[in-house]
DNA sequence: GCGGGCGGACTGACTGGTCAGTCCGTTTGC
DNA sequence: GCAAACGGACTGACCAGTCAGTCCGCCCGC
């Protein structure tokens, strides 16, 4: 009876949730002492098994490593989703998106070091996970500002140059703001750095809504 | 008398020679296989010589590759320098220095790889390098901002956000560019990205002189 | 029911290989 | 001839990955 519902609520650790532990774990210690100082012994030691099991569920540790850069890239980009579910406006949209992007990796400093690790450590790796990702989303968001340039709501720029810079100002911050460590100063914000991109890429007249700009100037 | 002169100008092969060709090699290989993968062994194969002599010139592997990137950021805020020498105007010498940022990692695709490799190997560091050399000369950046908003030619936007975003802008440029591979289609070009920067921080009437913004739009 | 045995998840000591850093014999320059 | 500079064989530490063995739950024959 006991045992009945134990083999129903518990069946000893069931094989996925140990490979999930396994990943909780790694991500952790990649994320403190890198891929290179952290030892598989001690990932062992952490989880309180043995080191032939990690490879029980992982061929190398190399691999294992790139599972756990694998997950924490479907998670951002379930979290882009879940961010953007259901809004319409794509202004609105981008806006969130670029509010939950970095969120996600305040939330989750770790993932910003194993995109860094991954880097550094894989440099054979003809495109980091990072990138593969994101080729698979991009095209969605240029999507929305090709509707924005129609409907005259951002000037008429190339979307790629658009999507690109957005990227990069984004992806910029992310990594100043987790290496700088004075968290509190960098423009981690998104509502700043948004204020900044959008006057670049909205129209005139989108942008006469939401500034008040001033002054004369000249070249 | 020649043993004098040489004394002077040629001091045996003088120690800052071999010095800076030993920061060379070590630039080019630690940019080619990463840290841990450089071998010393395979260092001093390079050049020629005994491994021992290398460790006549450094201490340990750790600082031969920091006294590496911290010649590269020297290097750049050199580049920096000369880039803008000389210009006055403001909104020209910020142009300048992101232009020449910019050039200046993608003539030296190795020094992007040095700082990756700083930030994933020596997590210890207080502040990485890059870091280091930003604080001792953002403070001017800053000044041409502070004079442009005063001068009515930007808008009214603290400078620390202005200088943040632009740093962020250009820093994730760099590194999305050298990542990503596909040199050609990532918007590396600093007049790409200048254009939808500026035209978040220039005053609206700075910003007619350059664009012509279109459309009507609404949220 | 019940005991014997089967499968496979798990263990951890061990191996093979790699390298940073050392150290002393040698060469070079004066 | 004597420093100072150099070379490269050597060593000690470290660690990924292996594999022979253990342990435990379950099934099957009685």
């Amino acid at each position: 009876m006991s045992k009945l519902s134990r083999a129903v609520r518990d069946p000893v650790v069931e094989p996925p949730d140990r490979r999930e532990q396994i990943l909780d774990a790694a991500t952790r210690l990649f994320a403190e002492h890198g891929f290179t100082d952290a030892a598989t012994q001690g990932l062992a030691d952490d989880l309180g098994v043995g080191k032939g099991t990690l490879y029980r569920y992982f061929p190398s540790k190399r691999e294992l490593f790139l599972a756990a850069v694998d997950r924490v890239m479907r998670r951002l980009h379930e979290r882009l989703e879940q961010a953007t579910a259901g809004v319409e406006d794509p202004l609105e949209r981008v806006s969130l998106g670029a509010r939950a992007y970095l969120d996600f990796f305040r939330e989750h400093p770790e993932s910003v070091e194993l995109l860094i690790q991954e880097r550094a450590q894989f440099k054979d790796r003809e495109r980091p996970t990072y990138f593969e990702h994101r080729e698979r989303h991009v095209d969605r968001w240029r999507e929305h500002y090709r509707k924005m340039i129609a409907s005259g709501r951002m000037r008429d720029v190339p979307v790629e140059r658009i999507s690109d810079v957005f990227t990069a100002a984004l992806y910029g911050s992310v990594f100043l703001h987790y290496f700088g460590g004075r968290s509190e100063t960098f423009a981690a914000d998104a509502t700043d750095i948004l204020d900044v991109l959008f006057h670049g890429v909205l129209s005139d007249s989108e942008r006469v809504k939401r500034t008040s700009a001033d002054g004369p100037g000249g070249t």
